[in-house]
DNA sequence: TTCCAAACTTGAGTCAATTCGGTTTTCGAG
DNA sequence: CTCGAAAACCGAATTGACTCAAGTTTGGAA
């Protein structure tokens, strides 16, 4: 049977998150009003509830979802890494950066972190945070390969090292989307500059 | 004259702050209605929105005068550091992180790191965003300062370094507020762990 | 002192998120 | 197949942040 309930369940489930989709894309966040969303979803008002805590909550299970690929992504580049530290780190947080701006706005980012720092408990506020710690560990996980590859020093604080580095870029992303002039570019540059520090203290050192 | 406008302008100000931090702090940040704040301030809600843009503001313009004290405590760590690396910026991140909640529960924290990202261009989102500049400048002199002592190589990004070491205690201390069940003490010893790391790229080698 | 314009205050009204009690649908035991 | 309980759904009613048109106060020019 497969159970019906669960069916429909799942059915909702998706047509919320895509009709939240849409709205949020074409009207933004503030505009799209939670009737609309029903309305295109066609579902009633009460039920989005049934689904998600708050309007808030639909925004942070879409860029969920959008992390996740991001997460994808990087596998790519930690299973085999530029070949030496610097390259390989920047190409990491490279995808990080440049892919999360592909389908969502800076307004969104805005929106999403705010929510998820808001509400921390809420389901789908817990699915962001582990997402965020999974973008750790993965970082981790690059430099632990670059320390099996012998780009990095045995005796460097793997775990320490791969935090420091995904925080610092993540808090810079955040002075990102919340200054509407920035570029990409310009974050790119500061993240790579900030790197040079870190990389200097975990890089083997050259022979000579 | 000192003009009897400005009077009461200063003297509204002051009021609907003291009220709005009276009603935070017994009722929690949602608990505490508008109109609670205007009864209490003896000023109708609408004056309420001459003075801020919006509620997040007000709790914004009482995390900004927190985050002032923080920045004047830090001046005398800057002024006279321990006379080590580690040491000197584990004081100066330590007064950063313990400071920071003694009238602030985690809860407005993250209310107000929120309102901050969602609104970065309202006037307190802006205050907000200055006053972590002003923080992450601090760092920065510090590093500065022990680099001027030789206790930091001559050679090391000072700007860099010390961005990365507010960034990553930022970042820590969101994680920090966001967990209810996480002490103070272990925030602080997950940052010196990661401290570690940086200081071994910024300090002066050992003379041997 | 008088009076006008600018600045400020007010609170009833608007708008949209969220709640909640009543109804419908699904499930599975008998 | 029948029926009662549990799960979901529905949308009208509630709630509370925020707005705005009308009224009040202040500063200072004449």
């Amino acid at each position: 049977m497969a159970g019906l309930r669960a069916k429909h369940r799942a059915d909702r489930h998706r047509r919320i998150l895509e009709a939240a989709a849409d709205l949020f894309r074409e009207a933004g966040y503030d505009g799209a009003k939670i009737e609309a969303i029903a309305a295109e979803a066609e579902v009633s008002v009460g039920t989005i509830y049934n689904y998600y805590r708050n309007k808030g909550d639909i925004l942070v299970a879409i860029v969920s979802m959008e992390v996740n690929e991001v997460l994808n992504a990087g596998r790519g580049v930690v299973a085999t890494p530029p070949a030496n530290v610097s390259d390989a780190i920047d190409t990491l947080l490279g995808i990080y950066m440049e892919h999360s701006l592909i389908y969502l706005s800076k307004a969104m980012w805005r929106q999403a972190m705010a929510t998820s720092t808001q509400q921390p408990d809420s389901p789908f506020g817990q699915t962001y945070s582990a997402l965020d710690r999974a973008l750790v560990d993965q970082t981790c996980d690059l430099v632990d390969r670059l320390k099996r590859l012998g780009l990095v020093r045995i005796d460097a604080d793997t775990r320490a090292s791969g935090e420091i580095i995904f925080n610092n870029m993540n808090m810079m992303f955040m002075e990102f989307v919340k200054q509407d002039t920035m570029a990409i570019a310009d974050l790119r540059a500061a993240v790579r500059r900030q790197n040079k520090v870190l990389v200097g203290a975990i890089a083997m050192p050259v022979k000579r």
